[in-house]
RNA sequence: GGGCCCGUAGCUUAGCCUGGUAUGAGCGCACGGCUGAUAACCGUGAGGUCACGCGUUCAAAUCGCGUCGGGCCCA
């Protein structure tokens, strides 16, 4: 059985409805069982971070996912959906740390690394219960039982042996190189780890003195003082030209030398009043200077060192042209040390704070606060040219927000540099959509990919594998947990610190080889999804069976990260991409277009939207708001318009339902081709339109265009189905008995539901099913048990008639001009009118059949459809020119226009085409000619006329007593329906009406409608008099036209 | 400083690839209409320097260059 639902759209209720249903059922099992055996579709969630809480982004994130999976396990296929939790990393390690009130490694050291372990892994599983739940509140269908989760052993054995495959590839190295450096977390950080924002930092401007001339220097900028002591070298541009000057202020002498064009700028800094240019020099020329560290006294180990001159082509013509190289503290400045085989001196330790290396004063003190001691001193020492502030972007440590520092560490490194072309190649392989996110964006990050720094010096993340001979140096990398054993003989029931840190194996020198002791970074976890999710590699098969995924989606962010990463890794160790195609979407910002953060107080958390107005809401809003890879301007208005939309829809579907389960309705008994021949045109095309429909959302579909999807079925909703097609059928749904037409209506619209809700399913899984269930599980048991358990509804391409299509919309314009040229006259729909004559210009008109839609759309008689350039018979008016007629006729020329504006226009208008024509006044009569003459054509007072795209239509509005009775019935009618209404009536009920009118002409007007009225309103009795007792239930009186009416009813 | 994307009515946006009058659309606003889906719906109207500038072209929202603003990423 059908039944009936409740007036207005509830998601709230329908969803809570819905999610117990699917739980009671085990939905989402049987869907994935369903499609066991068809073709694959291996989807890798991108795993989300476990910070315990979803955001707008990842809710959208989510919500694409599952409308992609949703769709194609519809269409046949068996999908792979795996979620995935990305647990290891600073950011809960950090968190644990605020708990327990830690500032430093040592206190995670004091307290017990075991027991901090144990902490991380408890605060992530919890964290990860929370945003399933949250996820699984937007209907986001994904194997939340299984998910792959980062910290679990097989998890760790996919990084442990991609990184014996990176080993065995000769990919996996270990040197020496400037990182960026959390003096924090101390520990090493991955470009994509450091957050860039403006801050204030010193600018200083150095003399460097020469060695061997007095008073000379090469002045060089820079806003970092602390990397002074650790200065080996100048850097110039090749291509620059250097001056040489002496410049002079109060009672000081200066020979300074600066890139030419930028002398004048540099003394201003100075504040220097004058110069004069000794000598140019190139960049050659500069090679041959050699000069001291302007911190040697304080430095000691700056003695040792031999400071030269080099050129690089990064040097800028900015400030001085003159760079300070530190390869200690400086990622280019590294590389031009290893160019020139200079010394990586850097007296900075782990913690941030200056070694013994750099001599006693300095040593110990952190090196950001050491910064003005050391301006102090080049001022003590003569040697500061210029100081000032300068706001800059300046790098910070993701989780603790620290400003980095650049020291040299000893890491371990994927070598990524290596891989580059081939990478590059790879992504031609992918389908990007949009195409610009693999061809520009992607290729672009790839090549200026640098090798992958893979170590940090951590706790909570996967031990790195890789064991060394303390003896003679040797390497091996352990790649799954039975090697593990097996070498050493030990079993361990979990992979992360510290028991792995006591594992000891035995090299085949003799020597014990011991683990090195970091972890890896995290997006090294995430980098190994698409195996690790197969339980590769303890598991071959689903690895050979699936691999590589065939669709990945996250957002434009993640070109630097999991797409990167992901490859990086993929390429190390199967030498291909581990992903077919990927659809990057946008990031969630407000409705100015800016980025949503707390300081603004613009945050928009999806648990808002959704309490407001449920999931199926915020799921059809984010997918329809905008082009998945452009960015979402969230808007509470848009969201609202969805809500009204889906409530139309909610609308349609609940129009018909009264009827049907009045009638007993019943579709297998009267399917569509049963009835083909009751079928109305306008059925035809609501069936033409939801199959056209069916065919353009698979084809977004496939082409991830979500928007255009979405936009595509509100649109079919809203103007077809709602607007159209329901107004159209309302007068048959109430028709009573049995009748054919009445049936074909029923049968149209259930086919058109049944449709629509299949098609809708992907994107508002909730409501769909709860349509679903109603309209085709209330009909048969038979119908598969879940909606999103029915196959996808192919567009029936026999059925499209892409004529009829253009001719209702043909229809649905001459119906909006019909409206314009009524309202020009002022009359009301209600009122009907003879004819309505179309006019058009140039291509003849074919209404294919839906001249009656039209008719009735209108509320006319009579459609007249005229041939191209025809137009209705106009009034022609005549008037005389009087320059033309006074010289010929003079003294007559009164009379002659007065004979001619009493004439018949017509009669003188066809006398005119021949030759000359005859007027006359007071018995004379007066020949005249076409010059003497104007015509007017204009339309008879009874055409009103408004265009439409292709011409022009008149509505005739001659009112005649038998329109005059119909308007005045149907005005009595709305009223009778309107109380009907106000009584809560049901359909079905009959009623007993009484009218009273003191108006003796309409009263016999609507007499004459009395049937018509009584079985529009489902009268029994109906009384019409000039003066009655009028009873009933509910009497009202109304004004129809300046006319009292008092009516009464009461049911019977 | 560099790469990619975005900028069209008060708001959200279509159109841009493939140049040819923006009847653009929805929301909001004003006026009118409709009324057994009714907290729904229809019509009409007001509302645009298509971010700005230069160029290509007979013709630019559309193509090119530059500037400004926003986003993501990098240095």
């Amino acid at each position: 059985m059908i039944s009936a639902v409740s007036g207005q759209y509830n998601a709230h209720d329908i969803e809570d409805q819905i999610r117990e249903f699917w739980e009671k059922s085990g939905a989402y099992r049987k869907v994935r069982a369903l499609r066991k055996g068809g073709k694959r579709f291996f989807f890798v969630d991108g795993p989300p971070y476990t910070t315990g809480r979803i955001h707008l982004g990842t809710a959208w994130n989510k919500v694409i996912k599952d409308s992609v999976l949703r769709y194609k396990s519809m269409n046949g296929f068996e999908v792979k959906d795996r979620a995935g939790w990305d647990m290891h990393g600073l950011p809960i390690e950090v968190k644990v740390e605020e708990s327990f009130g830690f500032k430093s490694k040592k206190d995670i050291e004091s307290y017990g690394v075991d027991k901090f372990i144990q902490r991380c892994k408890e605060f992530a599983l919890r964290q990860m219960d929370d945003m399933t739940l949250q996820f699984k509140s937007l209907g986001a269908w994904l194997d939340w039982e299984d998910p792959y989760m980062t910290l679990k052993n097989e998890y760790i054995e996919a990084a442990w042996w991609t990184l014996k495959k990176a080993h065995e590839h000769n990919l996996l190295e270990r040197g020496l190189r400037v990182i960026n450096w959390c003096p924090r977390c101390q520990t090493a950080l991955a470009d994509a780890e450091v957050e860039y924002w403006d801050e204030m930092d010193y600018s200083i401007y150095v003399k460097f003195p020469i060695q061997g001339e007095d008073c000379t220097y090469i002045v060089i900028w820079t806003t970092t003082p602390w990397t002074i002591p650790a200065n080996v070298a100048i850097a110039v541009h090749p291509k620059f030209e250097y001056s040489k000057v002496r410049a002079y202020k109060e009672g000081q002498v200066d020979v300074l030398i600066i890139a030419s064009e930028l002398v004048e700028s540099v003394l201003k800094e100075g504040r220097y009043k004058d110069y004069e240019l000794l000598e140019r020099l190139t960049a050659e020329e500069m090679k041959d200077l050699k000069y001291d560290s302007p911190l040697i006294d304080i430095v000691p180990h700056q003695e040792q060192i031999i400071h030269k001159v080099y050129t690089a082509e990064f040097v800028t013509a900015e400030r001085t042209g003159c760079v300070h190289i530190a390869p200690g503290h400086g990622i280019e400045d590294f590389e031009l040390g290893l160019e020139n085989d200079l010394e990586v001196f850097c007296p900075v330790g782990e913690d941030g704070c200056y070694t013994e290396d750099v001599g006693p004063k300095y040593k110990g003190k952190f090196v950001k606060e050491a910064d003005n001691e050391i301006i102090l001193d080049l001022v003590s020492n003569g040697l500061l040219l210029a100081q000032g502030k300068l706001e800059h972007r300046y790098g910070h440590c993701w989780r603790c927000k620290t400003p980095i520092i650049f020291i040299a560490t000893r890491q371990w490194f994927l070598k990524i540099s290596d891989l580059r072309g081939k990478m590059l190649d790879e992504i031609g392989n992918i389908i990007w959509h949009p195409d610009w996110a693999g061809s520009a964006r992607f290729a672009d990050w790839i090549s200026n990919a640098r090798d992958w720094c893979i170590s940090r010096q951590r706790y909570w993340g996967i031990p790195l594998p890789i064991w060394s001979c303390q003896k003679c140096g040797h390497i091996d990398v352990v790649g799954t947990a039975d090697e593990l054993e097996q070498r050493s003989g030990q079993k361990l029931l979990d992979l992360h610190r510290p028991e792995v840190d006591d594992v000891v194996l035995e090299c085949l020198c003799g020597g014990k080889m011991e683990r090195s002791k970091d972890v890896f970074d995290v997006w090294f976890d995430s980098a190994v999804a698409s195996w690790a999710t197969l339980r590769f590699p303890r598991e071959q098969n689903e690895f050979n069976e699936w691999w590589p995924a065939d669709f990945i989606t996250e957002g434009h962010d993640q070109t630097r990260g999991w797409f990167y990463s992901q490859l990086g890794a993929s390429m190390v160790s199967f030498g291909q991409a581990p992903y077919k195609s990927v659809l990057m979407h946008g990031f969630t910002l407000d409705e100015q277009g800016r980025k949503m953060s707390k300081s603004i107080g613009n945050v928009v958390q999806p648990e808002q939207v959704l309490n407001k107005y449920g999931a199926d809401i915020l799921r059809f809003y984010v997918l329809s708001a905008n082009a998945p890879w452009d960015d979402l301007h969230f808007s509470w208005e848009a969201v609202e318009n969805v809500g009204r939309m889906l409530n139309i829809f909610w609308n349609a579907y609940r129009f018909a339902l009264p009827y049907m389960i009045l009638d007993r309705f019943d579709p297998s008994k009267g399917d569509l081709s049963g009835l083909r021949t009751a079928l109305r045109m306008e059925d035809l095309w609501i069936i033409s339109r939801i199959n056209t429909l069916a065919q353009e959302v698979t084809l977004n579909m496939e082409r991830y265009e979500l928007h255009r999807v979405a936009r595509a079925i509100s649109e079919f909703i809203l103007e077809d189905l709602s607007r159209w097609y329901i107004q159209l059928i309302r007068p048959r749904t109430w028709i009573e008995q049995d009748d054919p037409d009445k049936l074909a209506a029923y049968c149209t619209i259930y086919e058109v539901l049944t449709i629509l809700c299949k098609l809708i399913a992907p994107f508002t899984p909730f409501l769909a099913e709860s349509i679903y269930q109603n309209l085709v599980r209330g009909l048969s048991s038979a119908e598969p048990e879940s909606v999103h358990m029915c196959d996808w509804p192919v567009a029936k391409k026999e059925l499209i008639d892409e004529k009829l299509e253009i001719s209702m919309s043909l229809v649905r314009e001459l119906g909006e001009a019909a409206s314009n040229a009524r309202q020009k006259v002022g009359r009301k729909l209600r009122w009907p009118v003879s004819e309505i004559i179309i006019s058009p210009s140039n291509e003849p008109v074919d209404l294919c059949g839906l001249e009656s839609v039209l008719r009735g759309q209108t509320n006319s008689k009579k459609i007249t459809i005229l041939s191209p350039g025809q137009t209705p018979k106009m009034n022609l008016e005549l008037l005389p020119v009087q320059r033309q007629i006074g010289p010929i006729y003079k003294g007559a020329a009164m009379n002659v226009i007065q004979a001619i504006k009493s004439a018949d226009p017509f009669e003188v208008k066809g006398h005119l085409e021949r030759g000359e024509a005859v007027v006359s006044w007071e018995g004379i009569s007066y020949s005249i000619n076409k010059d003497m003459v104007q015509f007017k054509e204009t339309p008879p007072g009874n055409l009103s006329a408004a265009p439409y795209t292709r011409g022009i239509l008149y509505v005739d509005v001659t009112l005649t007593t038998e329109l005059e009775a119909e308007g005045f019935a149907r005005e009595v009618i709305r009223r009778i329906q309107d109380m009907r209404k106000e009584l809560d009536l049901r359909v079905e009920d009959q009623i007993n009406v009484f009218i009273e009118l003191n108006d003796e002409r309409i009263l016999r007007l609507i007499e004459a409608k009395r049937d018509y009225i009584a079985g529009e309103v489902r009268a029994i009795n109906l009384e019409l008099a000039k003066k009655m007792q009028i009873r009933g239930k509910l009497v009202k009186e109304w004004a129809i036209e300046d006319l009292k009416f008092k009516i009464g009813l009461n049911r019977i």
